[in-house]
DNA sequence: CCATTATGAGTGAACGTTCACTCACATCCT
DNA sequence: AGGATGTGAGTGAACGTTCACTCATAATGG
């Protein structure tokens, strides 16, 4: 067995977890199901993670922060309005890019309690911070309206994600494209002062 | 056996198995726990339920039920945007007026998956629904911008959902009273064109 | 008006299944 | 050689569900 075959296995295992994980839940996904899926032995997840809720937690932390970090690129610079527009765009995106992972941060933050805030005391960077801090940056230049920044900025994600859970469960059939701009245009609408940077 | 055993086991079950199911989520209460919580035994759940999804199942389909139409209730008549921010306030003062219903509806909506299908299948209406017709009919008297009114009505009601997770989750502190008017507001100001009815 | 019978909600120990996790052993890589 | 990794039958606990039984109350009959 080569080297990049073990490393194989360790992706293998992400892979087919997060994948089970977003079509059925933590809970209902089997140890055995996971490894099947992988093409592993169930004691083999074992040498890598302490227990199923280990690595339920582990993969949730991973996709959760990558997930802040790609907001944080696909906002890019210039005015709130403009970096808002991006990542409701781009997240709608990840749903055809990415259908399991997007499910998957979907479902899972129900399931995976602990995690969360066991991610904001390492002092880990959230989805939910990201726009909160482009929604701060935009009352300050006074290019978005002055309320509670917490409050609007889930209001935005909000709903980006109701919708793209509509879509996901098979209620909206809108194509992604045009929900993202009718979202974004309502949402910036209410959230905008008109003013430029 | 006492009398008021007999009489009041089946509310008494409803009521433990709400509060559980909102602490814990569905699969991780357990019928031990909602038969020594409601202070019956367990064979008991079973001559009024077929069994814990059907509780479960039993339980979401009432509560959403009612809450459609206490929406609907809630909302009143006239204008649009007027009907949506009375079904805005409403919705945030049901989670310091009956939190255990609240978050039970929160939480279970990805627990219990084949009700909500069923639901609509029965023609029943749901929640989604009344906010749906109800900016369906701002967008037909012009009070409301002309847009996808699922996408419209999904957008209102996730910045709801998330404004009030986010409470209850105690990551937002801010006192909900003044939440819904900024949410509120936020969203009017995008999806109202101004004019009146 | 009482004795007899029927009803069905309530009980909880027992059952069978499921599932996360373990461990003795095999295999691979350096 | 020896540490790291993989295997999968085995283990024990937890869980949903069942069922033979209890008993308060209602219905019936004389």
């Amino acid at each position: 067995m080569s080297k990049d075959a073990r490393i194989d296995a360790r992706n293998k295992v992400r892979d087919a977890a997060i994948a089970l994980f977003a079509q059925k839940g933590v809970k209902a996904t089997t140890i055995k199901d996971i490894a099947r899926a992988a093409g592993v032995s169930e004691g083999a997840l074992y040498r890598h993670w302490a227990s199923k809720e280990d690595l339920a937690a582990a993969l949730f932390a991973a996709e959760y922060t990558a997930l802040s970090h790609s907001l944080r690129e696909a906002a890019g610079s210039g005015p709130a309005p403009e970096r808002l527009r991006r990542v409701i765009v781009w997240a709608f995106g990840l749903v055809e890019a990415a259908p399991d992972r997007a499910r998957f941060l979907l479902l899972s933050q129900h399931d995976a309690l602990p995690p969360v805030p066991a991610l904001m005391k390492d002092g880990l960077e959230t989805p939910v911070d990201v726009v909160c801090a482009i929604v701060g940056d935009g009352i300050a230049e006074r290019s978005i309206v002055d309320a509670d920044r917490e409050a609007l900025a889930h209001t935005v994600i909000g709903a980006i994600v109701l919708n793209i859970q509509s879509h996901v469960y098979g209620r909206q059939t809108a194509p992604l494209g045009t929900l993202a701009d009718t979202v974004a245009d309502a949402l910036l609408r209410g959230l905008s002062t008109g003013k430029g940077a």
